[in-house]
Parts: structure tokens; C-alpha cells; sequence
DNA sequence: ACCTGAACACCGTTCAAGT
DNA sequence: ACCTGAACACCGTTCAAGT
């Protein structure tokens, strides 16, 4: 971003809202796995080091920007029906975490430093809108639990599916003499790609099957 | 493990089995994340460059030590009765997860190079035992992808509740004027550690209820 | 207070050179 | 065929030094 050097203790600039920032430009380039320090700092066209005066370390410059994006889900406005809500909410964390490969399994199980974090307010509003509908704190959480790991699960399977330099898996399926040893794993791996979401849909219902639309 | 260097093109006996073992050596020390091939050289006594002509990266060999990990959950015999068989296999999966951090995380997605995988006969294992109990092949899809994203997110949720240098959640959630914005979040988190096991069986018993015993 | 430069302790991977 | 040594392009983090 800078190419001509800066003098010792000049300023640049930085704030921790522009280093969430970079990172959140960076994350949008190269994903969460490839969200660096050192890139974040290049694209502030600062050191690496200089960082360290607006951010803690890489685990909190990692939580602040996954919280930015998870924020941005919470804009718009939900629908007023409990269990519509609940399935709106999950899916569009559910599509944060197919555009943003490696945020959710980085921020699952945090617990963030700051209070009135996006990720407590999502959750929040997932277990009331459960609560709504007539479950019990109990039954709530537990469902919570499941739509969570629900969410998280499918969102790893995918970063690893996309991965480059990995034969398609017709091409790898090729090597079971013809699906005669594992016929039912073959044909569950052979599901059309776009079952994606259609797939994760269908989970999500079965869970809240129960639950009064 | 060795310290006397050996003359170059020396022998030191690897194979591609000695590496995988070794790789599972240090999993086992250091947990998935920890696994580098540079850690596994050491291990041998051997240079990190030497490890390439047994394993083609770095995902190869992690892969075949998870497959070595899995391999062991299905070596002790297994209940007769499909609905018990399953509970039992995706408990050993989740106890596997528990005892190798990072290990789910890395392999879902995946399929593997070699037929035979240990993974593909987990699979094929609880799919068939799912149309067992009755259910539809597109049932068995269903449910078999709802139990893997169980076991996958509550692995990576342990994973990073257990990172260190992190407050407790309770030192965490006083923060939050105690409880009266997050309320129903804030009991989540605040569940007894031990809940861990139940709340695991729980729901995987959700998702099992409509089969058969 | 804030940034730089240099260093430290790590990574995965490649490759010519040796035996 | 198999291993070493050295290099390359990366990491996160610390810290004295500058302004």
C-alpha cells in the first residue's frame, strides 16, 4: 500500500478500528486461513510489529473481524415469527461461513473479550426466538447446541471439500472397485454439488421439526 | 532422537510406516496443530526434507495419521442391535475428537487416496447400520450428515474453549452486567464443565429418536 | 505514544549434492 | 534410492531504538 519508508515514530494513522478493518480486507482476499499479521500490516503499508500497539495479538485481530462480518448479519431486518427467525438467522450464518472459509471454526467456543459482542447478540437472539416458540430453556439450549454444531460441522467439510490440488471425487471413488465395498458412502459422496444448500436445509428442519411455526 | 549426524545418503531406515507412526507420536504430544514435519524428522533423528520421500506434503501424512486414529475405534467389537451400534460409533468418534484436537477438523471433507480408509469404512458403518433401523437411503444421508456436523462442531467448540491464556467463562461473563443483556446466553455458557458428556449423548439421542431400538 | 528494524523461533517445500 | 545441507518464502512475537 506504501512503498516510501516513513521516518521512526512518524505516525501512520493506525487505530485498532483500521487494523479490524485491513483484516477484514485481507480475510475477504484470502480467507481466514490465509489472514496474516504480516499481510494485514502490508496492507496498511506499516510494519508488522506497529500492529501490536492497536491489537493485542493475532487471536484477538482474528475475533475482532470475525465479529465485524457476524455483526453485518444481524442489519437486517428479521422476520417477526419465531421459528422463521431461527432458520434465518442459522442460514445466514450459514452463508458467512461458505464466504468466509475458516472464520467459524476460528470463534467457535470463544468467548469474546468484549461485551455486546455480535456473537453473544446472535446467540441471544437465537435462544429467545427458541424460548418464543414454546420450548423450554432446556430443550432451548440443547437445539442451540445442535443448529451451532450444525452450522459449524457443514462449514469445515466445505473449506476442506474446496481445498485445491484434490482429485474430484469421482476421480478418487474410481479407486473402490466401483462402489462395490462401500455402496452407500460412495452414493452419499455422489450427491449432486448443488445439494450444498438444499442439503444443510434439510438438517436445519429436521431439527426444528417439532417446534410450532 | 538421534544427535550423531550421519554421513550423507546414509540409510536411517524410514518408511513410509515409521513416518506415519512417528507423526502419530507427536500428534498424541503436541494434538493436530502441533503436528509439523519438522517435529516428525526430529522425532526420527532424521532431516525434515527426508520425510519426502516416504509422504508426498504435509496433508498426506496428517491424513494417514487420522486414518491410523480412526482405524483403532474400530478394532474393538461393536453392538449388534443398529440404533446401539450407531451411538456407539459416533461416541467413539466424539471421544476421538476429544483426545486429538484438531484431528476432525482436518480430515472432514477429505477422501482419502487409498481405498480401504478407514474413514470410508466409518461411514459406510453407520450409514448401513441407519438403513438397518429402517430408514430410507435418503433418510440414512440425512441423518448420517447431521451426526458427523454433531460430532465435527462440538470437537472444534473443545478445541478453543480449552486454548489457554483464555479467562474463564465466568470471569469472562462478568463483563456482561451480569446477565441481564445475554440472559439465556449466559446460562448456556455457564453450564456445568462436566455437562460435556451429556450434553454430547443428548444430542446425538435427538437426532437418533425416531429409530427403532 | 507510536512506529521501525532487527532479531528469534518457528513453519512447508525444493533441490543440488553426496553416498 | 535415500538422505543432508542450504536455501526460499513464509509465519507470530518481542524489544531496543528512534521521534
Amino acid at each position: 500500500m506504501r512503498n516510501t519508508p516513513r521516518g521512526r515514530g512518524t505516525s501512520a494513522g493506525l487505530s485498532r478500528e483500521s487494523v479490524i478493518a485491513a483484516g477484514g480486507r485481507v480475510a475477504e482476499r484470502e480467507g481466514f486461513a490465509g489472514l496474516s499479521l504480516r499481510l494485514v500490516a502490508y496492507e496498511l503499508g506499516v510494519t508488522p510489529a506497529s500492529l501490536y500497539n492497536h491489537v493485542a495479538n493475532k487471536e484477538e485481530l482474528v475475533d475482532a473481524v470475525a465479529d465485524s462480518f457476524i455483526r453485518e448479519l444481524l442489519e437486517s431486518p428479521l422476520p417477526t415469527a419465531p421459528k422463521e427467525r431461527i432458520r434465518e438467522l442459522v442460514m445466514r450464518l450459514h452463508r458467512a461461513g461458505l464466504t468466509h472459509p475458516g472464520m467459524l471454526s476460528n470463534i467457535i467456543g470463544h468467548i469474546p473479550e468484549q461485551p455486546g459482542s455480535a456473537q453473544m447478540i446472535y446467540s441471544e437472539l437465537i435462544l429467545s426466538a427458541l424460548v418464543e416458540t414454546g420450548a423450554s430453556e432446556q430443550q432451548a439450549h440443547l437445539l442451540y447446541g445442535i443448529l451451532v454444531s450444525l452450522v459449524v460441522g457443514t462449514s469445515v467439510a466445505a473449506v476442506n471439500l474446496r481445498a485445491p490440488s484434490r482429485r474430484s471425487v469421482d476421480d478418487r471413488l474410481g479407486d473402490y472397485i466401483a462402489d462395490s465395498c462401500i455402496p452407500l458412502t460412495s452414493r452419499y459422496l455422489k450427491r449432486p454439488e448443488g445439494s450444498q444448500w438444499s442439503d444443510f436445509r434439510a438438517r436445519v428442519d429436521f431439527v426444528l421439526r417439532d417446534l410450532t411455526e
